[in-house]
DNA sequence: GCTGAGCAGGTTGTCTGACAAGCAGACGAC
DNA sequence: GTCGTCTGCTTGTCAGACAACCTGCTCAGC
């Protein structure tokens, strides 16, 4: 799900629909392991006798589980919970807003993967790339000037160096973070964020990178992403605590 | 989807149902750009004349594209093509089976966060994850000296090491590539594999990795994790080119 | 001319009933 | 004991209907 700054506070518990319901009880059934892998859910007949529902609704939501391969039909024999269930797709959050506090979290799982980009970047660009991501600089620095929204330009600095990488993964990857992340991107381009001159140290932090990626420096751009990726976090008030010694020991 | 070592020659075009068709159809319009985001379905019933199925079918397969995040319904308004198709959930090849072409950059995609993953866990393991990592590598070599399958036991030590990260969202994402890497991890397994006593090889980088843990030294658990991650790519035939200079202006 | 209420048509959500396709265990013939 | 067949059950698909809801239009009132 995506990051979503305001709580929305009435939406706590939202029965926004029959098959919703029904997805997330038989989901949650499933994770708990109450359903275990390779056992056979009861039939649809039975499943909307016992929440009351349609088959119409059971099939909506068994076609959703599906989707996410949280289960497999055959026809004639039933549904079967699937062998890893879950794990054919990844997703942050898998119901809900994320919570502030997954956000630390969540930031060293971007930096592993961002980190890398730069440094595979750094080695495998082409002068194309490098024009690329040079645009996608330029524009920032614009919107910095302008005083107009830079989030979707920031966004695109990003996917230009994943680009440069040449690996079709690596840069949907990337994409995918990139979207989840874009709502905490936005405060830094916010008339408060602006005051604190964020961008400003954001495209410093930008420029870096880009130096070392056009100098063909996997160490320096690695470096590079490591300080902006700290540095994005503490923005946004992600403390970035390195190695505090506290509670430690098990 | 899974990496599925054989080909299945037969199952090339597979109309496994009406409504898989349907989300194919679906979906590749929306990736091509012929659906825009924010554009409006087709309604139900239109749909269902125009591809010659029920109503009942166009509902299943839109409820699979919701699930995957390509489409949001409203109740009386329409269906729309979602703000950012595809991104509220990531897949390895989201539809058949990963061809061998794409393993390369599928293990640069797993280094990036195995490495950082082995990197966090040197500093942040407490002394249970150590002996769970302990526990775990005593698996393997259980596993190499009986000559029992050891893909299970592999994917474990991985999974502990992960675990001593304290990072619940790195330890999905592991848990989510060892899944889809694991038919990769046979192989090594073999009769043929054992003989090229591939197993001892792997254990050899296990007890490296596990070594920097134990002292809590990130660097050299980083640099273990990255040899690891090079020889499994080199046992399996994918190449791992290191900087390679050919073809490399644009 | 402009505004706002109300209506009408269309769309998704849900229900019901039915039949086809396919699976699995039971049963009986040999 | 083994092998076919058969029967019941389950999923896949179809058809029709109504409820809940949204959107644009009409038209009275100002």
């Amino acid at each position: 799900m995506k990051i979503e700054p305001p709580p929305a506070a009435e939406e706590v518990a939202r029965p926004r629909g029959l098959a919703d319901q029904l997805v997330r009880a038989l989901r949650g059934r499933i994770e708990g392991g109450e359903l275990a892998p390779g056992a056979r859910l009861p039939a649809e007949h039975a499943l909307g006798e016992r929440f009351g529902v349609s088959r119409a609704v059971v099939r909506e939501a068994i076609a959703r589980l599906k989707a996410d391969g949280y289960v497999e039909t055959r026809q004639g024999a039933g549904a079967f919970v699937a062998g890893a269930p879950g794990l054919a797709s990844f997703r942050l959050a898998p119901d809900g807003p994320i919570e502030p506090g997954e956000l630390a979290q969540l930031f060293e799982l971007r930096a592993a993967v961002e980190v890398a980009t730069a440094r595979l970047a750094a080695e495998r660009r082409t002068r194309a790339d490098l024009e690329a991501i040079r645009r996608a600089l330029r524009e920032v620095s614009r919107a910095i000037e302008d005083g107009t929204d830079g989030v979707a330009a920031d966004g695109a600095f990003h996917r230009a160096i994943a680009a440069a990488t040449h690996n079709g993964h690596l840069q949907r990857f990337i994409e995918f973070l990139g979207y989840h992340f874009s709502e905490t991107r936005r405060p830094a381009w916010t008339e408060t964020g602006r005051r604190a001159r964020r961008p400003h140290a954001a495209q410093r932090e930008h420029e870096r990178i880009f130096a070392a990626i056009a100098r063909r420096d996997p160490v320096a751009a690695a470096r590079a992403a490591t300080g902006h990726l700290r540095g994005s976090a503490s923005r946004i008030g992600v403390l970035g605590k390195r190695r505090s010694r506290a509670k430690r020991r098990a």
